[in-house]
DNA sequence: CCTAACAAGTAGCGTAGCTACACATGAAGG
DNA sequence: CCTTCATGTGTAGCTACGCTACTTGTTAGG
């Protein structure tokens, strides 16, 4: 899939990832690319910038810890950051709902696939 | 609607809206506001560009005619730009399922809206 | 006369994802 | 032992593309 599409939809996604729980960063990638059977394999200087920008953005808090000698990141959603993932997800539908009608012509807005 | 997230997908929507027929530039714009309930209201800046994207890239041709006096640069889809649109549908349903897959069950475990 | 709607167009900006790096550790293999 | 790969974080610079703000021109209405 070209990922450039993702434009705007990727804090989405980050924020749908960290609520089910709290993740890395390296891991927020193999987890994005695992529950999209490999459609989204996004580099890292994709998604490290990401991140920075939702925790200047509170909607994730990071901690360190050191696993193995290596240093990590992990990042949890903020109650902020699980209102803007609501937020994401009714911006999404309308999204959704706007461009699927010109280009889903025949499927109804909230019938069942 | 924020527009930005038509990232990448403007074409597919230009594609579609020319699809049901040929249209001039600022037709195209009415056309996308109305079908989309004034969700989409997009700048003269985004379209004519667009416009001319697509037309290098041969999927749209456009000849001028004049109407009440006002020059008029009417836009119709091209063999290449039927088969380009139907690449977009394509391309709009994968991204549409896997965006999907993250951003629409979150509202099942929860409360249903 | 002046403003608004119609119609097309450009220059320059900002956002944000991508490419290509650099850096560090641990495990595996020759 | 040394190389290579996987893990893990991070930055600098590029590019694509939609947006803002502007210009030019005609017709209609107050």
């Amino acid at each position: 899939m070209k990922a450039q599409e993702l434009h705007g939809h990727l804090d989405a996604l980050l924020l749908a990832v960290l609520e089910q729980g709290a993740l890395h960063g390296y891991a927020i990638i193999e987890a994005l690319r695992a529950r999209s059977d490999g459609s989204l394999d996004l580099p890292t200087g994709t998604i490290y910038p990401a991140l920075r920008r939702l925790e200047r953005a509170g909607h994730v808090a990071s901690t360190w810890s050191t696993v193995n000698g290596r240093e990590r990141r992990t990042y949890q959603l903020t109650d902020a950051g699980r209102r803007a993932l609501a937020g994401e997800r009714a911006g999404w539908r309308e999204f959704q709902s706007t461009v699927g009608r010109f280009l889903d012509p025949g499927t109804a807005p909230g019938a069942p696939v």
